[in-house]
DNA sequence: GCGAAATGGGAAA
DNA sequence: TTCCCCTTTCGCC
């Protein structure tokens, strides 16, 4: 489940898993031959940028990106026979993770890690992120809001799923121009993306139906439950009853309902 | 067993 | 805008 929430997980388990340790890193598949390049080496610390993991050892820094279909599985305990395509393995003392088809798994150097830093928006779940920063790129744009917030150089870890979800959740029309949305609405939208993240990140599930303060307080949400529009084209608007539309916007698919995101 | 779809993004045109 | 890549899972024969 790729998105920003999925990688900051990702990122804290390998730390607590092998940050200190010595790491043997190889290739099952034979796809990632730079695995070489960090073998042996003693992970340092691994952090997430959106959607980007960057894994530190000493000057070499494995970057993955997962796209659509990549997936982490670890364990600990010896690592079991590698099934399917394994692109990446880790193995320590500690424990074991396998990596499956990854859009990105290479080795850089701290600089290329930087440049590619450099052209990411802003993280809502960095410490301290600047959502006006992202207001900045919005508000002197034509694009729909729809396509800047899935903008990585807009803001960085928002998916599918997010943007459909916030939108929904400020009414907002996945049509409007960045230009013609309010700054005020946007720092409402920007602060409940925080909060709604943050609840992703501590949950391991996107979960948009209810206030993000509140996910830990109440009974589980079933799975149908737990979205307004995303994947609910052609199903009532749990507001107006309306049928949530569905349309593909820069070949991904957008959910809205079209009498609660007006104007 | 086969085709389609899935939370992405980069390069080419 | 269109193509292409990555892998697994699910629905439908």
């Amino acid at each position: 489940m790729p998105e920003g929430h999925t990688l900051h997980r990702l990122a804290r388990a390998h730390r607590a898993q092998f940050a200190g340790h010595v790491v043997h890193v190889s290739s099952p598949q034979q796809r990632f031959a730079d695995a070489a390049l960090v073998d042996g080496r003693v992970l340092d610390t691994v952090e997430a940028h959106g959607k980007h993991l960057f894994a530190a050892f000493g000057d070499r820094v494995v970057h993955v990106h997962l796209g659509l279909f990549g997936k982490v599985t670890m364990g600990t305990g010896a690592p079991p026979p590698p099934v399917g395509a394994v692109r990446m393995r880790w193995v320590a003392e500690t424990g074991w993770s396998d990596l499956r088809g990854p859009t990105a798994c290479e080795v850089l150097s701290p600089s290329e890690v930087d440049a590619i830093r450099a052209r990411l928006g802003p993280d809502p779940l960095a410490p301290r992120a600047d959502g006006e920063r992202a207001f900045a790129r919005i508000a002197r744009s034509r694009a729909p809001i729809a396509g800047l917030l899935m903008d990585q150089a807009v803001v960085a870890g928002v998916g599918n799923v997010y943007r459909a979800e916030i939108l929904f959740r400020h009414r907002v029309d996945p049509f409007l121009p960045g230009r013609q949305l309010d700054a005020s609405r946007w720092a409402h939208l920007w602060q409940d993306l925080v909060a709604l993240m943050r609840a992703g990140l501590r949950t391991g599930r996107i979960v948009t139906t209810e206030r993000a303060d509140r996910t830990r307080q109440r009974g589980p949400v079933r799975r149908e439950d737990a979205h307004y529009v995303y994947r609910r084209h052609g199903l009532p608007c749990r507001c107006c009853g309306m049928a949530i539309r569905m349309e593909e916007l820069a070949a991904r698919k957008l959910y809205w309902c079209p009498t609660c995101q007006v104007g």
